[in-house]
DNA sequence: CTGATATGGTTCATTATTTGAACCGTTATT
DNA sequence: AATAACGGTTCAAATAATGAACCATATCAG
């Protein structure tokens, strides 16, 4: 692996659930020598991606993210656009909406609307999905680009409960109804006891470049809760590609 | 320089003005190989930090940043509880207001507002500010801890504009003010025909973490704009102060 | 149509940086 | 007082980064 491979390996240890870290968990986790990942947070300190709490000496993720994720937010607005859409979704339909970002090979969540009630399904922001085995991946590999379709039928499709579709033609098909249908519809291919649906968020050339979806716990969920969230997602998502690209139609086509 | 500082000095090549840049640019202005510049690319791209336009093979900074700045929002959530306070102060003083974040030697601008008028001061997400020459810089320096104070004294003192403050016993006095005061203020320091205040946001530590500043065309504004615009910063300041670090008072102890 | 000059991308011997075992000084914990 | 954890540092050895020269392609001017 490359010097900066290994650095950003380092970034992507801290979580929502450990965002602190110290030099000896860093280095325990990452698998590299200490004084070796002490030259990387050196590095990465010294350009603001990576702070050190004065007191505890602790590392944390740094301010300089922030710049650079509002440069590139503002020239992909993608946040900014989708996440009022999210909020009205989440209200309407009183379940949890998460939005999500295709990045490398899997799917980010870049924001949370979760519902005012106590039973609702939990998702964390920075978590990331697998494309095989949830609502989100489904979706986005229905409106992708075909080497990206390849890409992840040729991995290794794990399974993560007894419900996810292991086989690359039963995802194929899968995603053959989502794209007819214009939402996937998951059944605990994550999590056990969890449904989702999803729809895409169409970029400029028509293809996908993230999802917005709803997740609710299956006790309480009809077939008819499915089909009505899965048409309000779509009309999200059509929203959402309709503002990121300026009303340009002619970037639903696939989806219309 | 370090392989990963060279990497990371490439992320801050993208900029709001020119958010996607070509392999020859990158390494122009890096003054890196064309080679190196590439495989550094190949490296930010594998983990997500940037993306390549298929269309032009232009690069621009990609969906990882969103995720990691998220996760470091979560921890410590500084736009979401200052965003809505500087909203509040700009439609109040109908001027620009903007959030900035410490990050190494500098104030990073991490929002801004700007007021619905033609004629105001545009300041742009991502810029950099100068501790010496800006209403912000100074502010977090009068708050700021005593080795941040010295370093920035001890450094050079760029002057922007004829009236910037290039001695450091002048940046001294004028920090002395604004720690009474409770509010920075800055006539042009960065820029002709700007005048701006500031005041500083408290960690738990009692020590300034960044700052929320309004800025204004100097034509219209009078003494009394400044006063009042003054205490309306200090006024957000505390509260996005307490609600960051949960109505612990001992944390403002400093600007009592 | 051609030559000149851009662009993105690749190669591989040379070179310089990264590496990690062993080290130090501190700070809990026993 | 002894132990073990922590953060941080050192320097010869090992490894990864470097960059001049190289393609292939695209654009432009004459």
């Amino acid at each position: 692996m490359s010097t900066v491979g290994k650095a950003i390996s380092l970034l992507e240890l801290f979580t929502l659930a450990e965002p602190e870290l110290g030099l000896s968990d860093l280095a325990r986790r990452s698998g590299f020598d200490k004084a070796t990942t002490r030259r990387l947070l050196v590095a990465l300190t010294g350009h603001g991606l990576v702070e050190q709490d004065a007191a505890t000496r602790h590392y944390r993720l740094g301010a300089g993210l922030s710049r650079l994720a509002r440069i590139r937010e503002a020239r992909f607005p993608f946040l900014q656009t989708a996440v009022p859409l999210a909020r009205d979704l989440a209200s309407a339909t009183a379940e949890t909406v998460h939005l999500s970002e295709f990045g490398i090979d899997r799917l980010v969540t870049v924001h949370v609307e979760h519902p005012a009630r106590a039973n609702r399904v939990n998702v964390d922001i920075g978590q990331l999905l697998p494309l095989h085995s949830t609502a989100s991946g489904i979706v986005y590999l229905a409106f992708a680009r075909e080497e990206a379709v390849k890409a992840c039928l040729a991995g290794p499709l794990d399974a993560f409960t007894t419900h996810t579709l292991t086989e690359p033609v039963a995802v194929s098909h899968s995603m053959t109804e989502a794209r007819e249908r214009g939402y996937s519809i998951c059944d605990q291919g994550l999590e056990e006891g969890v449904i989702s649906v999803a729809a895409a968020i169409l970029a400029a050339d028509g293809f996908a470049l993230g999802t917005i979806a709803v997740a609710a716990p299956k006790a309480r969920t009809t077939a008819a809760d499915i089909a009505e969230r899965g048409l309000a997602a779509v009309a999200a998502a059509r929203e959402i590609s309709m503002r990121l690209n300026g009303d340009n139609l002619k970037a639903l086509r696939r989806q219309a």
